[in-house]
DNA sequence: GGTAACTTACTGTGCTGTCAGTAACTAAAT
DNA sequence: ATTTAGTTACTGACAGCACAGTAAGTTACC
């Protein structure tokens, strides 16, 4: 009879290599994009061969989604730690973020380049960026209908463009900054850009660009 | 003394045959990358070998060049026709392109994938997105003083954020909608969020982020 | 006849992925 | 506790394609 084969543990160590390779890789990707960014550059970056990459992620399509989900993980911005802020929180929140990403030029880069090469033909990073827009949007929303209610106002109509215009001026002036650090100030923008939309949803004011204004 | 190397005449028609190159090569690196879009795919849409493409532009890196700046003197957005719109035309107008590029998410994600392309190591482009955000982020800036102006108040020292915001949620929305086109409105959000900065310039209010806030 | 507008054919490189092999480790059987 | 069997974590070599660029030739305009 057939003795059951059972996968063994793979090994203690392991698990750390597999974080340095995904660290590495952000770093490349993020500074090359991911098309443009070979394996061979990550491989030398954690002193290995880009089989041996290979052999951990079967291949390069992989591990750009296993990177991105790791980031997720550990990072700081969308569900930070365990718990969502909720309401006023999660804008004095996304404030605080940007002002860290001042600080982590790769990181920024990283995001902005690969999430505009998400939407290109084929990209395996899509879903992910898919997914990751469609649950920061819900989670802003969120907090915008936390503010209303705490200020004892309807929830107004233009909630949900308000939460997608929160994340694009944030993403948006990330571009600009990495073009440009000298002119374009990261978190001050980020700050200003919020404050104006979350004032807009809360308290609305006639449009100055109404046809009848000068 | 040094006789400039003039080239001779090109035919007639040729013009019209770079156009259509540069035509399809925007379309190929809109929809595939700088990186990951090859020369015999554009070459083919316009019925020539690579060989032919690069008689006339000599590499890839140049098309590429000459594709931005082909799309700048065409296009809409910018510097339209001849004039610039002042003051609250400006903004009128970067709504109405927002609306018209609902019609052409080709050309948007042109500018979308190839604008974060950009900022990798050693892109041809990022020169061109350098000096292109830069002018647009005066253009902005100035019609904000425009309107100042005509409403009587002082200019703010909001004006240069704001510039930077008004550019950076059009081009974050853009991506959000070719990720999720189904539940992003790019024109209808963009508009609100024009709107709500223009509004913050304006009309300034206290932060509803403040540290005493609830 | 000269040159612009190509094509064909080729070069060289860069890159992902495969494969066979090896050393080190793990798990069970003796 | 030592052997045995199997597995993991690699390396090195290479297949094999995709791609940018080049050189030489062809056609057709002026």
């Amino acid at each position: 009879m057939t003795t059951t084969r059972r996968a063994s543990k793979p090994r203690p160590e392991t698990l750390a290599r597999r974080r340095e390779i995904l660290r590495a890789a952000l770093e490349i990707f993020g500074s090359k994009g991911y098309n443009n960014g070979p394996l061979v550059e990550i491989a030398e970056q954690v002193d290995m061969t880009h089989a041996g990459i290979l052999h951990h992620f079967g291949s390069k399509d992989r591990l750009l989604v296993e990177v991105l989900r790791y980031r997720d993980e550990t990072d700081v911005e969308g569900i930070e730690g365990q718990h969502i802020p909720d309401g006023t929180e999660l804008f004095r929140h996304l404030v605080r973020t940007a002002f860290a990403n001042e600080e982590r030029p790769g990181i920024v880069q990283a995001y902005a380049v690969l999430s505009a090469e998400s939407v290109t033909d084929g990209n395996p990073g899509r879903e992910y960026f898919e997914q990751r827009y469609t649950q920061l949007r819900t989670e802003v929303a969120q907090a915008f209908r936390v503010m209303c209610e705490e200020r004892g106002i309807d929830a107004p109509a233009t909630i949900d463009r308000a939460s997608a215009s929160v994340l694009a001026v944030m993403d948006g002036l990330q571009v600009q900054w990495l073009l440009d650090r000298a002119n374009v100030e990261l978190a001050e923008t980020s700050a200003f850009a919020i404050e104006a939309i979350v004032t807009a949803v809360l308290d609305p004011r006639p449009s100055p660009l109404a046809p009848d204004a000068p």
